[in-house]
DNA sequence: CCCAAAATGATTGTGCACAATATAATTGTT
DNA sequence: AACAATTATATTGTGCACAATCATTTTGGG
């Protein structure tokens, strides 16, 4: 019977809350890439540009920036300047398409290629120092991607 | 056997990474907020602090920033600004310990105190607008709180 | 007491995130 | 062909996050 124990105050208990646990946690990973990707030079959003290039360096048309955009969920607010630093560091170049001038078509340099070799310890390396198992991992990320796809599919209202 | 099935490439898959995972869902649980928190005038780490001070409200000792830092998990470089705004706003006031003039008092005003009745709606519309269980949502924060855990506890050298 | 070390915040600088707005090119309609 | 609507990116401004550095105060050892 405290004070504390009041329902109406235990919904605003921040230890309660999901999303505050989804905050922490974030950036505790954030900070254990860090390190790893300060080796390469890169920051966490930049590595993951890099991913999405390095993923599409196999097809055959160059990617655009509102693909990154969609698969980063990013606007151009920031994949605009991002890219600029990524181009000025020489991993990126970044150019007007011939046939669409709104689009400017992405690709990356020599440089950009080969960082990749690089970049496949960072996965190894952040297991390893964050100690944890590969399932509960798996398993936490599929309910993240499930949460996240509720989230984008359904946010408002529901009457089929 | 296409190109893409080789797995020093698959370790560097945007979609088997947790921590894309993390950082998506991060972004997309904040977009929800976001126009909640609008209606009291709070970004989601004001928010965020404004529970805190909320829980501490009824505990004697004033709240030092750094007690905030804890909680949080943030620095002053994030707070102190932070915290600026809030007491431009009106919401906490700001003062220098009597006893020991290197901390930083931090309380709430009067309009402080009245937004927690407005704020208790507000987990309770997150919880509808978003269509998830509840039980899910609750056994995916015990997930990323152990998460937390681990990573703060031993992020490096494990030798008993 | 005196001075070095530690504690506590503040400041500065860089890099995201995102809203709002602007700019320019393309497309569709007439 | 003219023009409205759309598409794709850029710009501006605000607010985090965090590293690095600084300033002040307190504390502890000699």
């Amino acid at each position: 019977m405290t004070d504390e124990g009041r329902w109406e105050d235990q919904v605003l208990a921040l230890d309660n809350q999901t999303c505050f646990a989804l905050y922490a946690a974030n950036r505790a990973v954030t900070a254990l890439y860090r390190p790893l990707l300060a080796q390469l030079g890169l920051t966490y959003p930049q590595y993951l540009v890099m991913l999405v290039l390095w993923e599409a360096e196999t097809s055959q048309d160059m990617v655009k920036v509102s693909f990154l955009g969609r698969r980063l969920r990013l606007d151009t607010g920031t994949l605009t300047p991002l890219l600029k630093r990524l181009e000025n560091q020489g991993l990126i170049w970044r150019r007007r398409d011939d046939g669409d001038e709104r689009v400017v078509r992405l690709g990356l340099t020599e440089d950009g290629r080969n960082l990749k070799a690089q970049a496949r310890t960072v996965p190894g390396q952040l297991l390893c120092s964050s100690g944890l198992e590969p399932g509960r991992l798996a398993s936490l990320r599929d309910e993240l991607r499930s949460l996240l796809e509720q989230l984008e599919e359904g946010p408002s209202g529901e009457s089929p």
